[in-house]
DNA sequence: TAACCGTTTTGATTTGTGTCAACACGTCTA
DNA sequence: TAGACGTGTTGACACAAATCAAAACGGTTA
């Protein structure tokens, strides 16, 4: 069970005007060969910035869906809940990815944003989006790949899970974060994590004591250097090189 | 490993035009409150039905995206496979399900699509679908809930492979079937499985011994009666009992 | 009918991860 | 500085599911 925090912290609203034309997240976000014209019409759509506080739900399960988000800046899980207590965490999300899709299916969002540091998100209102992509081509497209790459995410996730063991689950991660890292112009080495042990644990369909120690055995293999949660990844190839090694 | 049917066979392109309009399928597949004229266009965009037999792929991983396809009849799964030869499959799909939603996010399909029986299936242009969406807000709604639906399964099943054990899995899974079943004029509570010992436990992160004894577990336990794939539900609310009822 | 094949069931044993428990570390607060 | 709390590490042991193996079943073919 992860920490839940139940105090209503209100939430913090930034009229400052969304600026993509200027975000560095652009390419992330946005399709390439907008006019100009297409990138106000986007500007005056992502209608405002939001402050996300650490452990601060941007949306939780069963709250009204009106809005997708894009992260500004940050660092998000996502998590379902079961009704016997049990929950899963679903993903981890970082600069330029997009949250909320999840309610697009039905009224109500069905799993839980949280910040795992003070983050900023953008706004873009649901039934903004769908107007717009009916406009201008290349943002329908753009969406429907982002959504699309979700579920393609997504089974990779399932693969994950159904067929590795703890360490080559751990070694998956770590090789995604660094990727992800990278391709957000910063080390691919060298990184934060931003969740707990458990909340690693939950991701990956194992305890946290089991994620402990397949990161001390990475240590002593020398793949990585572990102090909390600065992580060094010292041998990329010997982390490439559990995988490719199924069970059998 | 599940059989690898390469033998090539020829595909069958029927000229039959799509009726979507006289289609039972037709509240799974389109949203309601079209305007006949409309449905003709939709018609119009679902150029072909074409059959795919028992074993035949509808399409590979690493095939040429162009399309989407709505099932008319009978029964897939898809599936994910790793360098190494491990796969996973990721999903059964039944009448009145979309295929082919990974192929979006990039220029080829990501995973296998199989028919479990003689089929037959809607091919939709997906070039045709984006733009018949900016034209019918409805479809496009429509399309969006689709694919969102995918998403949320998809953390469905993230949360059974991270979370459950062996007997939970299966019980959520044969009453996730005949939840489809009855929304499909089928009988709840009797119904035949498509899908051989070892695709089920590659679904559900297990391997085919487990699921057989869970199998036997739940006969002896008298919630249901089984005799090869053919699967009779006896007491639903035993197996719905099952969960709920975390390890710990 | 017999022989064969893929699939399923069941049993005996192994093993990876969960569980329980103790302790160490870092940070925050009094 | 001490104490408390959340978090992480490590060890001993338990257990659910995997593995290995053999046999039964059903359907198809010769």
């Amino acid at each position: 069970m992860h920490t839940n925090n139940k105090s209503i912290i209100p939430v913090t609203l930034t009229t400052l005007k969304a600026a993509c034309s200027q975000c560095n997240l652009r390419e992330l976000c946005l399709p390439y060969g907008l006019t100009e014209s297409e990138i106000e019409q986007i500007e005056a759509m992502v209608g405002v910035r939001r402050r996300v506080k650490r452990q601060q739900h941007l949306y939780r399960a069963g709250e009204n869906f009106e809005a997708i988000y894009a992260i500004r800046s940050g660092f998000f899980k996502t998590d379902v809940l079961l009704e016997d207590g049990r929950d899963q965490v679903t993903g981890f999300q970082m600069a330029g990815e997009i949250l909320g899709m999840d309610g697009i299916s039905g009224e109500t969002h069905t799993c839980n944003a949280v910040a795992l540091e003070d983050s900023e998100i953008c706004v873009i209102p649901f039934a903004h989006l769908e107007r717009l992509s009916r406009e201008i081509q290349a943002l329908q497209r753009h969406f429907h790949q982002v959504m699309s790459r979700e579920i393609v995410r997504d089974h990779g996730v399932m693969m994950l899970l159904g067929t590795m063991r703890a360490e080559e689950r751990l070694a998956t991660f770590l090789l995604n974060l660094s990727q992800r890292f990278t391709t957000r112009g910063y080390s691919p080495a060298e990184f934060h994590l931003r969740m707990t042990r458990d909340e690693i644990g939950s991701y990956l369909g194992l305890k946290l004591e089991t994620v402990s120690r397949a990161f001390s055995r990475f240590q002593e293999e020398g793949f990585i250097s572990v102090q909390q949660k600065h992580i060094r990844i010292l041998d990329i190839s010997g982390l490439k090189k559990l995988l490719n090694h199924p069970p059998g």
